[in-house]
RNA sequence: GGCCUCAUAGUAUAACGGUUAGUACAUCGGGUUUUCAUCCCGACAAUCCGAGUUCGACUCUCGGUGAGGUCACCA
């Protein structure tokens, strides 16, 4: 049988890591399988929708190499792909769930309810709609919410993840399945296009595992056969023990884009939130996770979000895409990140500036921070130069001899390149019988004023002979 | 509060009922001719508690405890 599943979003805002997993997991079952991803967007929601907001998840999705088969933009057999043009679909289902006895108009007044709610709680019983089943009902129309007739009795059900899970009668309730609105609930949607788009399974959040008992039911009323449950744990916040959600300051998966973290890690760090294949392997690329993603290693407790392994997987992406790809391909992915005054520099000067500081990088981004110096003049700041830890030890005179002695030594240099250079070095240590800790600083901050840089001959090699020097004479004259 | 779920170092995780409980991040120390980083080496650090089953329990059972989820005309 093909595996079909989807990722169901609701437009109400950007997606953010805590629930992003709930599209990454269903890709990887569906591509491992030859199947299918379906991208449905769960706009029932009047009151919370938010213009843009699904070209906010297609781009997000799209930008983490998710691709779907069915849905906006690529069509389908299936569509319409947005719940708000399938009303005809729902209501024709809920007519049958009425024509079965399973469903009732219901005219009480939100106000009534909340009554009955509060009389409940004053009690300290749990509050059950279905004791407050009105006794006579109208036919259903628009303008009145059409709610489910349960038939209390315990449930149990085979999670993929969580195993046999089950619940007692008293958690089934006539919940709300079309709004007065005419729009069906998530609780009533959700089950008519999971079936009617053939969906086999079905992947989301812990938090639904207490609802699903009613959705077993709405199943059985309306007679068809449910999709294989999925639940995926819970992405934790840094701080609290509760999920990640926006009030956490959950970042939208774009914000990190921006910020300089590549596709691949965040793919790689999501997926293996929660899941893990059973071997050592950190590194997985989209192939990779494809071919070894599994069901029943999806982890049932929730995982806590952990910027900083984020950042460490993102350098050793930079590294991989370095080594394996070619700088080149690194170098295309940072053009969005150099610093302003590196607008006026050629691609072939910052890539080489890129291949001497990669290694370095945690995000793209730290390139604005890191490689200024290459760009322009640095301010000078002589503190920077007498307080190092190496050169505080050297009197005045002996730090303008060696910067003399140096600048002697490297304009007299034929040619300029990483290995005449550090053999210039090298002479220089020699012939000054200093320590590389001393000339060496002296030289690296007088060149960048930075609080680190890429070793010596390879910064003094990209900078060039002529700005190098220009540099330390600025020094040895501000001296 | 009712119902449900979860529980290995700080974090993410591994371990057919039999391992000195493994790995990675983080932290700390060391090495690679300066710095920062990479890379390499090393150290610290965990089975929530209590019973039971068993020759033997991280693993199975029960009971606690702790944490979370959910009880909407939101999804």
């Amino acid at each position: 049988m093909e595996i079909v599943t989807r990722f169901a979003p609701s437009p109400t805002g950007y997606i953010h890591i805590g629930n992003v997993r709930s599209a990454i997991y269903p890709y990887l079952l569906a591509r491992q399988n030859n199947g299918k991803m379906i991208l449905r967007i769960e706009d029932t929601d009047r009151a919370r929708y938010v213009e843009g907001a699904t070209e906010l998840i297609e781009g997000t999705l799209e930008w983490l190499g998710i691709n779907w088969d069915e849905g906006p933009i690529v069509g389908g057999p299936n569509g319409p792909y947005f719940q708000s043009e399938r009303m005809d679909i729902y209501h024709e289902w809920a007519r049958k769930l009425i024509a079965a006895g399973r469903a009732y108009a219901d005219p009480t007044t939100p106000e009534k309810i909340e009554e009955y709610r509060k009389e409940c709680n004053d009690k300290k019983v749990p509050f059950l709609y279905r004791n407050y089943r009105p006794d006579n009902t109208p036919e259903w129309e628009p303008g009145i919410p059409l709610r489910f007739k349960a038939e209390p009795k315990p449930y149990s059900w085979h999670d993929e993840v969580m195993g046999d899970l089950s619940t007692g009668p008293e958690v089934l309730d006539d919940i709300i399945l079309i709004k007065k609105d005419g729009y069906p609930t998530y609780n009533f949607a959700h089950i008519v296009d999971d079936h009617e788009m053939g969906v086999t399974h079905l992947m989301r959040g812990a938090e639904y595992i207490s609802s699903t008992p009613n959705y077993l039911a709405i199943y059985e009323a309306l007679g068809i056969d449910r999709p294989k449950i999925v639940t995926l744990p819970h992405i934790l916040a840094p701080n609290s023990n509760k999920k990640l959600g926006k009030r956490d300051g959950a970042k939208s998966v774009t914000e990190y884009r921006e910020d300089g973290i590549l596709a691949e890690t965040m793919l790689n760090y999501l997926a293996c939130l929660g899941w893990n294949d059973g071997t050592e392997q950190e590194i997985y690329t989209k192939d990779e996770l494809i071919a070894k993603f599994s069901l029943d290693r999806i982890q049932s407790s929730g995982a806590r979000y952990d910027e900083t392994k984020l950042l460490w997987l993102n350098g050793q992406w930079i590294r991989k895409i370095f080594t394996e790809q070619g700088a080149d391909a690194l170098y295309a992915r940072t053009l969005d990140f150099w610093p302003k005054s590196a607008e006026k520099s050629t691609d072939e000067y910052k890539l080489r500036v890129l291949s001497i500081i990669y290694d370095r990088l945690k995000t793209l981004s730290d390139l604005r921070d890191m490689t200024g110096y290459f760009f322009e003049e640095p301010t000078l700041d002589l503190d920077m130069l007498v307080n190092n830890k190496f050169l505080k030890k050297l009197s005045k005179s002996e730090t303008e001899d060696l910067l003399k002695k140096s600048i002697s030594k490297l304009s007299g240099l034929e040619q300029w390149n990483a290995d005449i250079l550090q053999n210039a070095l090298n002479e220089l240590l020699a012939e000054t019988d200093k320590k590389p800790a001393e000339l060496f600083s002296l030289i690296r901050i007088a060149i960048s004023f930075a609080p680190f840089s890429p070793a010596l001959n390879l910064t003094m090699d990209v900078l060039g002979k002529e700005t190098t020097l220009a540099r330390l004479n600025t020094v040895a004259r501000a001296l």
